[in-house]
DNA sequence: TAAGATATGTTATATCATAACTTTATTATT
DNA sequence: AATAATAAAGTTATGATATAACATATCTTA
């Protein structure tokens, strides 16, 4: 992962080259998800920009930035955990291919990969076979992590 | 889908299988999730119980009661959509594949399909590469159905 | 029938999210 | 620069989903 820094910049010109702006409550939430290794709740999010930001952040606030974000990829919305992350391709210019989230159950670590071309094209087929239309073909399965894996227990 | 009377009475077995028993209220949940064309929320579950059967059901006891149908693999619940399903292999003895759950995100029809194994594998390889481990093998994507896809714009 | 286990009831509250309206800041136009 | 229009952020209230903690009832079995 390049520096947060460096991130905030890409995503400062892309939303330039979107015909919007990257303000600076909205450069707030997006530097608690770049230092988070966690995916963060709004409302985790919105303490970060008070506490280590100094930056009033009521909750609403948060979730209208989410939105901004998501509708400029540059962050995704966790289904499974109702949590936020970065996303991983923020210092990119080529388009993203199908994301595959690997959420840590007990920790909430995200690791964002990409999905084989093949393994896509079986899951839409299916898809279409049941008279489905996908509308975001996000993927997120629930794991743990190896750091989570043993201590499960507690 | 077998008359919700069968699937009841699997259920029942199923149970008794288990070393549990469907109680008179859990069945009640079970036969709201059974009639129901629809993923429902916990809350739609007890006003069903309450309405249709003249059960006192408040939530608490549906979340509880969802909890056990889930421990005996007669109920799916959906995180993609905060919602509840029955499994559609409630009349079957063999053991279930992983599923995929196609979720429209417009009137919560919902589809289980079995993925192919050869996706399935697929999909696991990637989750072991990344170093994580499957806690639930269930894929959920959020569609809309064919009775959906063109009134979308309301 | 009494003890223990299981199931359900009750109350309160945590957690995640949005609606509706107000105020402030920015930008474009005169 | 003054004004209007737009965009962003603030504020208050509330909705929606879910769990904790403890009380009571019912069922099982010695």
């Amino acid at each position: 992962m390049k520096s947060a820094k460096t991130a905030i910049a890409h995503a400062e010109q892309q939303c330039l080259n979107n015909g919007t702006k990257l303000t600076k409550k909205r450069q707030a939430v997006l530097l608690g998800l770049l230092k988070s290794k966690q995916a963060m709740t709004a409302y985790e999010l919105a303490d970060f920009c008070k506490q280590e930001l100094d930056e009033s952040m009521p909750t609403m606030s948060v979730y209208r930035i989410l939105e901004f974000l998501e509708s400029q990829q540059l962050v995704h919305k966790l289904k499974l955990a109702n949590r936020f992350v970065a996303c991983i391709h923020i210092t990119c210019d080529h388009q993203h291919a199908v994301p595959q989230f690997l959420i840590c159950v007990n920790c909430y670590k995200v690791t964002e990969i990409s999905i084989k071309e093949s393994t896509i094209n079986a899951l839409r087929k299916s898809v279409d076979n049941a008279g489905y239309t996908i509308v975001s073909p996000q993927i997120e399965m629930n794991c743990l992590c190896k750091a989570c894996v043993g201590t499960e227990g507690s």
